[in-house]
DNA sequence: CTGAAAGCGCTTACAG
DNA sequence: CTGAAAGCGCTTACAG
């Protein structure tokens, strides 16, 4: 690969400094005070020359890449890659470029990320965190790193976070079972203590409660994400052998009922006449389903939009106080809940 | 934000040259001869002061960034997120990061994302190009930047691809329909130039042709890329308008197939009664459809995986030789082909 | 066994 | 109006 061109090519080619260059190219030649017809010289002679400023170089002067690091639990989850969409996308506007990793909810990558994403200078992170990983999220707040937190948070930490209201959501959604009739409501949702599922969990109780409904224990079924498929077929089996025992299911992630369509297909139940369903999210394919699932709408542009903004504030220093954005979900109902 | 501790503090801090603390912490202290004791003070010392190495200096003084530009179309479509994360899986194991952008098939807004990652000093390039983006490419190649294209590339450009092969993968998809009984298939593709695209329509005149039927223009529809439902819609109308004329449809990729089953379901078209269909791709709602897709699987983890490998040989220089991998695709036939 | 020095490509306060 | 110089954080050939 042939060299680039730098500045001091430029100049020397000109036959001025490399200060002038750069000023020029900057377009600072007011504040420096560059001569007209030098200033024309050297613009003629970058172009000539195809030159390319050297961001690294850049960087390294000024302190700041210009890049953010990404890191969610899989770029392929259509959740997620959505939302790096409206990331890149926001960035962009403001000549920041991403780089992105994915954690499989597994703190070890995570604080790989992180500590990869720090060595190349990263401006700010925004992170979608992994279970039990306050200790990292702390340690970034303790160097004062620019950081918005999406999806979850840790309560216990003051940082910044975009999260939709998932106790409001669940609530909701479980309310709309209620009053279409369903009584025997089950939960699948992950093992996982991170706050989005711990109050989906809520929202559900609290929905049940406020009917006088008694929660059974072996209604609510969490999931282990290393092993989604299998563990969701031992659940949806148990759960269903008794065919009193259960008439709706609120799903708390696409992912969980994409694996539970799957299986409730095989098995040839009929959705809504043998099992109501409601789940998070959305899917090209909760709309093609023969019964179209009801979902809770999640606003992932928003969030996207907002955690970049909120990260551009606090990298720029206009404002260091910590935001906490919580977002309204909205439930679209479809034939999937409706006897 | 603290100011980072760099190797000149360490070096103050022990009481040595920075030249010493770099040789220790990179493990060259063998061919630098370092005194084990010196080394041994210069790792505590560092370990106690959380010294973080500084990529973007390690960047400058190298000229090697370890990171790899990613453009595809959109970042948020299943197709392109799956090849992403085996790009970065593949990637990290060489310690490269990937940053990505995303076209949107805009050879605009490509150009722009390629000046963004030069600025950048990439060490190389995976793009999956937008249609008449040759000269961009071309460009590269002058300039002799490590690069793979996916997905598509320029028959008129030597550079490196991993592509699949889309004639023989149509051309086996419109057999298998022909030899189910369907004789009237339509083909739904973009309107693009685009080689993949053109691959595909050839594979199904070609199997056409072999089996001595008319391929009928009225059969073939273009779709928009910017107007993607809409077309659709108005393509399908103008399809299905009488009865007798189609029986089976190929769609030539899984967006296309998605928003043609959202018309479809609409309108009451039983599947595969009142038409067979066949698409390219996969998708839970393929799986989950109640007729579901047959499809053409393309193997994108090999997709990313090989790609990845090609450039990183020519980035190390190992090889510049070009390479060029066609990947089997291979038809999974389910019931939507099936009468 | 260890240090001084140059240089990667850029910016910018300072001097003239 | 323009240039010389220092410095961002690192590496490495060279000298001793």
């Amino acid at each position: 690969m042939k060299k680039n061109v730098s500045l001091k090519d430029i100049a020397h080619a000109v036959g001025v400094s490399t200060a002038l260059v750069s000023y020029v190219l900057n377009g600072k030649q007011k504040k420096a005070r560059v001569g007209p017809e030098t200033a024309k010289i050297i613009f003629a002679k970058a172009k000539e020359m195809n030159y390319v400023p050297n961001q690294i170089a850049k960087s390294l002067k000024s302190g700041k890449s210009q890049t953010i690091g990404l890191i969610v639990a899989d770029i392929s989850n259509p959740f997620f890659s959505n939302l790096a969409r409206t990331i890149e996308d926001e960035a962009k506007k403001d000549n920041y470029t991403v780089i992105f990793g994915s954690s499989d909810e597994n703190g070890e990558k995570q604080r790989d990320l992180i500590d990869v994403f720090i060595k190349r200078q990263v401006d700010g992170f925004i992170i979608a965190p992994t279970a039990n990983s306050d200790n990292q999220i702390q340690h970034l707040e303790n160097l004062h790193f620019p950081l918005v937190l999406i999806d979850r948070y840790f309560p216990a930490i003051d940082s910044n976070f975009v999260v939709t209201d998932n106790y409001e959501a669940s609530f909701n959604a479980i309310n709309h079972l209620l009053e279409n009739g369903f009584k025997k409501i089950a939960l699948i949702t992950y093992k996982s203590n991170l706050i989005h599922m711990q109050e989906r969990k809520k929202g559900y109780l609290q929905a049940l409660s406020d009917k006088d409904i008694k929660a059974e224990k072996q209604l609510i079924k969490e999931i282990n994400y290393q092993n989604i498929q299998e563990d969701i077929e031992i659940q949806l089996t148990s759960l269903l052998k008794d065919k009193n025992a259960v008439d709706a299911v609120l799903f708390a992630t696409n992912t969980l009922a994409l694996s539970g369509l799957k299986y409730l297909n095989a098995k040839n139940y009929r959705i809504p006449k043998d099992l109501a369903l409601v789940c998070f999210d959305e899917s090209d394919a909760f709309d093609l389903f023969y019964s179209p699932l009801t979902c809770v709408y999640q606003p992932l542009g928003k969030v996207g939009d907002e955690a970049v903004k909120i990260l551009l504030d606090q990298m720029e220093g206009n404002n260091s106080e910590k935001k906490h954005v919580f977002l309204k979900t909205s439930l679209i109902i479809r034939a999937s809940s409706t006897p």
